[in-house]
DNA sequence: CCTTATTTAATACAAATGTGCTAAAATCAA
DNA sequence: TTGATTTTAGCACATTTGTATTAAATAAGG
């Protein structure tokens, strides 16, 4: 009998590889040779497992939607949905190393689905499931009654998801400036901008974001 | 005396081929000879004009920032900042072909420039560029006292940019989704909730975009 | 220790890449 | 028209690319 390989291991230490790669040379130095070099396997080994390189980079970009995926499963809910909403894109946003990759190479494989099709429907489905975070979240937040009366949700939607994309670019291109702390103010804000006054923030110090800064002249 | 041609003229038709090339066949198909043949001349012709690729991926990505900028340059305002901010944003927004165009072409070479340095510098001007409209904007709107009290100024910023890069992303992802007028709504809504009621509109129907729609289950 | 199925490694090859070099074409002043 | 000078086109060359093929190494069953 022959010698016995994990073949799923195996795939996703070079979809690993082949992020590693992405985020330090860019997706057009993601050639197989460099990525078998990454993964420290040979081409020809590599090819045992991915027969085509799109294969190989379809492989990878669903790997990584499926880690964000299993982050957003993997969250804790308490029931307190100003608590919860935070914690869930806390989870979405690059607020740490290991989600910078990933947001990193998502991004990268974003664009160029751009030009890809072999990549565009992953793009879409991730979208579509992202985005129906943000129904859900509006459905919660209005059967609990936490709304302000007269909003708009299909609008609604779209400007929380915006906010949410806006943020996470942002995060990866400025991390000095948009820092993880920056980014749960600007949720938290924008959350509660969405809700009635008073009701929310249960077990929250109320208000302690809104210092009044003055703006400086440019 | 030799034949007159117009350099930057030339250099210019060059790197308009550059973003059709990149729009159409992602940018790791901008290669020299694609380049070239796109924009009709030769490659020793062009090597004329651009000695290497690298300058001509960074001119062509200069370009794209300065036609945003001219764009915002042009923008005629009326002094009424509440007719004036949508405006100036429409202009940044991919609303049309041409807009989507640079959109796309800039978010390929943002994403390129987070592994190449020549690339960098011009990213994080134009960032920077960008987002010190958003201080002005807040500014604007402070001394013609149309904001909500009590307001961070910091973290505004950043959620105000935040929307529009988020917007700017999902048009370019989604275009039948994130329509014009989606656009426009979202900016006139986030741009609505920074304000004191009955203020702000002068000239806008008040509030005709709240619409009492009830959220899809999912 | 063999046998055998499977993984791994190495090589081969055509195509595409960036860049250098050379000769032809084109243009304006004289 | 002539001549000077720049633009243009084409070819050359070494590298890198994706993929195919072939031989070696490996591990489990007999």
């Amino acid at each position: 009998m022959p010698k016995i390989v994990d073949h799923e291991l195996q795939k996703a230490k070079v979809a690993e590889a082949t992020w590693r790669v992405i985020q330090k040379h860019g997706i057009e130095q993601a050639s197989v040779r460099n990525i078998a070099e990454e993964a420290g396997i040979s081409v020809g080994s590599m090819r045992h497992y991915f027969s085509t390189q799109s294969e190989l980079l379809s492989y990878s970009m669903k790997r990584v939607s499926e880690r964000v995926s299993q982050r957003i499963y993997d969250t804790v809910f308490s029931g307190d949905l100003m608590q919860d909403i935070p914690s869930l894109l806390h989870e979405v946003l690059p607020t740490d190393n290991e989600k910078r990759l990933e947001m990193e190479v998502w991004f990268s494989f974003v664009v160029k689905s751009l030009s890809d099709d072999s990549l565009r429907t992953l793009r879409h489905q991730v979208d579509d499931e992202l985005r129906s975070i943000f129904v859900t979240v509006f459905n919660g937040l209005s059967e609990s009654q936490l709304l302000l009366p007269g909003l708009d949700f299909a609008i609604e939607v779209e400007r929380f998801y915006a906010v949410l994309d806006g943020l996470a670019i942002h995060a990866v291109m400025r991390p000095e400036r948009v820092t993880p702390e920056v980014m749960v103010a600007v949720i938290r804000r924008h959350l509660l901008s969405l809700c009635q006054p008073g009701v929310h923030s249960m077990a929250q110090k109320p208000d302690s974001n809104a210092k009044k800064e003055q703006p400086r002249d440019t």
